[in-house]
DNA sequence: ATATCCATGTAACTTGTTACATGATTTG
DNA sequence: CAAATCATGTAACAAGTTACATGGATAT
């Protein structure tokens, strides 16, 4: 599933524009499935060559025009088609790993400091999450909430992993430090 | 940190060919960071015409000639600068999760089979990660040794959150079917 | 005053994967 | 007898990000 098609379910729920759907994006599936601009625009424009969208402009005052993208019945079978088709295997990269995988030839205190932005970095995306899950508890459909305790889940256990982690990093440095 | 830096560190352990430096990382750092020939050899050529490592062809028979890697000085400064720099941001993205987000458009059953699909890929994973823990145990680093457990962690809070789905799928799908 | 929101779009760039090409030897 | 292992490499392709370009209105 491409983000063509992530963008026809999305417009499945009524009309938007391309900045709309990227905010949209942001709150509900940007943990898993992040976008930009550089791909969202092009993306609208492919959809509607191939006639997934209707665009509809609107001129506004004191704000930049918009266009207003309609998902068409097509896009609607193409979506479908989409759904049925199996996904394709997740990716999942980090750095963070890396560093901490090479952590012994680090520089004293270099890699708890890395470690503590890390967790960081966590605890901020669980805190939005836990703010979404509020927010979206009564409107969101039962799938996308399971969704959404996928990244809960997801961040608190890394979190639960980074208090043992940084643990054992500072019982290691210790050590090094008294002439181990 | 790129995939030249890695490859960087991993000869630090000692000279490897292209081909041993795949199955090393697919064994170790393999479920946080890919890499494929198409992505390893050319990084190779870069890291020797940049004099971050020397070559030595080894002439075989039986067997396709190979080129052994060794770091030189340089390259380990450059691995060294590249670890304390700051790790970008963690990269992840799932179709499947975007499958199950529209679920409620899926036709009856195909969803649950996607559900059970994943799973296996999880399980299978997960049954790696747990041999490897036992081979490697005496030998890595406690800092390999706790981006394994991550991985343990990762795949098992997956499994458990995978459980509760599919038990509320499939309510779901029966009220759906129940004519409600 | 400064930053953020609104709103769209392009071009250059990065980084990667997949498929192709080759081919003897060993394992099941 | 088929498949996997060993071993390297390139070319085509895919998909994205970042930076740039523009600019008024509103919030802090």
């Amino acid at each position: 599933m491409n983000l063509r098609s992530v963008l026809l379910g999305f417009l499945l729920r009524g009309d938007r524009t391309g900045y709309e759907l990227k905010k949209d994006m942001e709150e509900s599936v940007g943990f898993f499935f992040g976008s930009s601009y550089g791909s969202i625009y092009p993306a609208l424009k492919d959809l509607e060559a191939s006639g997934l969208v209707e665009v509809r402009e609107v001129v506004q005052s004191g704000k930049p025009n918009k266009k207003v993208y309609r998902i068409t019945p097509e896009g609607e079978k193409s979506f479908q088609a989409q759904l049925e088709e199996s996904p394709a295997a997740d990716s999942f990269r980090s750095e963070f790993l890396m560093h901490l995988f090479f952590g012994g030839q680090q520089e004293g205190g270099r890699l708890l400091d890395m470690v503590s932005d890390y967790r960081g970095l966590q605890e901020g995306k669980l805190a939005r999450l836990r703010e979404v899950e509020v927010e979206v508890r009564d409107i969101a459909t039962p799938y996308e909430m399971m969704c959404l305790e996928y990244g809960l889940i997801k961040f608190e256990s890394t979190l639960h992993w980074l208090d043992e982690v940084e643990k054992r990093i500072r019982k290691l440095e210790q050590g090094e430090g008294s002439g181990l």
